[in-house]
DNA sequence: TATGAATGAGAGTTCATTCAT
DNA sequence: GATGAATGAACTCTCATTCAT
């Protein structure tokens, strides 16, 4: 057999489709998806328009995956600290502390994942981000509820309401775009984690 | 006799720039943004394309001004239950409740306003809204930490957060679709009312 | 009413559209389909690409009509003789005669109309095109046939022979080319109506 | 050892150069020169893309040779017909027949190859092959008009007209589709046959 | 020698905006 | 002032062909 999709070949291709996800992700970071165009993904990927078209089915199918990909990796994240052990309310913290702390260092993205639309297929698969998220969370809440740690509460509610804090805490128009004593973000992320605590902590209100 | 711009002639002028951009509103809520382009726009409101540039500079001008519009009118709302008097939690449960109930009227308007974006002239006008939003919330906040009727708490955030757990538990992809249950959402809006006094009234958490 | 359609207005779009159908037509009979692309249709009618979306919704639909435009010509003078009274094979010798000399005064149409093929959509007005011809002739033969002035016969599927023969022999790859001593084709057409009308009147062989 | 091209070798090349040729004449069959894209044959054939090119300098030889090399076996299949012995009109009538039975029996085919059209080398190949098959019925009707068995015509113009009638009554849009009570379309070129040799034979009208 | 990943010119279509009427 | 026909840049996607492996 004369051509055999060596490693070299098949490292060539991974990395040619690797190379077309990251840049279209920096691409989104930087200007949405509305500056997210094929051609240029493809002139910045340094690879021809067709070579997209090899990789991925259409332009929703990228950025799709794009924003799949970036979901994968952050929902991953939180995940495994809620799957952690100890106290629900100190596993929440910590899953939103580092979901902050990650959002935070790079909003552009973070902006497009969560707030702006793009093709339906795209927005779809934003969708499914912010449900894996919220079932992740869930899955603390239900746990610190079951155990007594956590108030009564409409689980699935609670946790849509600590996403939507979270994001629009985070990188919502209402967002303190940064303050000069809180660079880091820090302080900012202390206010929504605290939030949140209280949120699902507190007793109900009379 | 001259050419005065008589009161039906003005009227007839404000009639069309009223009905463009109630009619651009519909299309926005039908559709979103994407299928609202200038020219179905002007079919539905029975003008020509070209006096929608009469009274307005541009497609992004015109549904800037339906995010302002709409804005003002929900933040309205709002703003005058956070000024009336009586404790704060009561207002802002009050407050949300409200808003809470004419977002759920009109999923698709609201849908539009809160999470499809647009161009970069109506993404800031949804912007100002949420600003706006926020702060009639943060009033309220500010009110009830003085009086010692909230937690002590960094009213800017808390009010974002607010803002975000309230949007994102009606209309964020989280947002519990349809029980068949809770018919009118009034379940969905108690726990989202629950959540919220509960995030600023609790106690900080150790 | 500020604006009206006036006479002037509508005999520029009348003229708009046909040009752009002549312009579409001129170009099929220069250089077939292939050649016929929007772009280049727009040019030479001097318009806009857009201008020609605002008369056709697609390439498809322009060529279906252009094809559908020339067919009713050409079938409507057929049809006119075939309508005609006298013999059957008179009409008949009529009819094919002077369909001949026309296409063979616009081969280049002629040949794309008949032969070349193009997307689907113009594939069948080409389709609808050779059926009409034929359901023209067919009256005539059936006319003949019932009359004692035909042989008895398979009307339907001698009138699509006779439409195949007088093709083949006029733009048919087969179609002795521009011979010297027959500049205006009338030994071509004499041979191909001699050879239809043999057909369809001789006695069924033995 | 040096490397010799070894009969097994050789006939694997030759293998590769014929699959290609099947394929692609199938794929044509199938769908019409338009879904005949090179990738395809390549796919269908299991060989690499490359690996076309190295047998046909450009996608329009290949094709070209497909349209050749079903010329060939069809136009063979005619011409051996016409130099059997016998009466000019049995000649006739038996090449016509067999010519369709053959041509209904591979419809697909035998339309790509009569009325689809390509690329203009494609066309050529098409070209040369109702030529042929115009030469060979060209040689039966010469030899009937000189021995008296046919109608004096011009023998050039009646082959063709003779061609057009066959392939436009088997396959052109006005061949009547699959009669209930015709499945195997005998009656069809009972018709086709008996119109072709009234046409040749038939005394010259009045 | 065979392979198939890469290429990019070129195609059709959309839609915000302009301007003669 | 109102109109809507005209515009064309901009976009996505296809597919014949090349060439490193």
């Amino acid at each position: 057999m004369p051509y055999r999709r060596t490693d070299k070949v098949e490292a060539r291709l991974a990395d040619a489709r690797g190379r077309i996800l990251r840049t279209a992700c920096q691409l989104v970071a930087d200007g949405g998806f509305r500056e997210a165009q094929i051609a240029a993904v493809a002139g910045l990927a340094e690879v021809g328009i067709g070579t997209i078209y090899r990789h991925f089915p259409s332009k929703a199918d990228l950025f799709a995956e794009v924003v799949s990909a970036v979901s994968a990796r952050e929902v991953n994240v939180v995940t495994r600290i809620a799957d952690s052990g100890g106290p629900a309310p100190q596993r929440l913290a910590d899953a939103l502390r580092v979901f902050a702390t990650r959002a935070l260092q790079n909003r552009g993205l973070a902006n497009a994942m969560i707030v702006e639309p793009a093709e339906p297929a795209v927005d779809e698969a934003r969708l499914r981000y912010r449900h894996a998220l919220g079932r992740a969370l869930a899955g603390i809440l239900a746990d610190g509820v079951e155990r007594g740690e956590l108030a009564t509460q409409d689980v699935e509610v609670a946790s849509a309401c600590v996403v939507g804090a979270l994001l629009e805490g985070l990188v919502g128009p209402l967002a303190p775009k940064a303050r000069h004593e809180d660079r880091d973000g820090s302080r900012l992320i202390d206010a929504i984690v605290a939030f949140c605590l209280r949120a699902v902590s507190g007793p109900a209100p009379a």
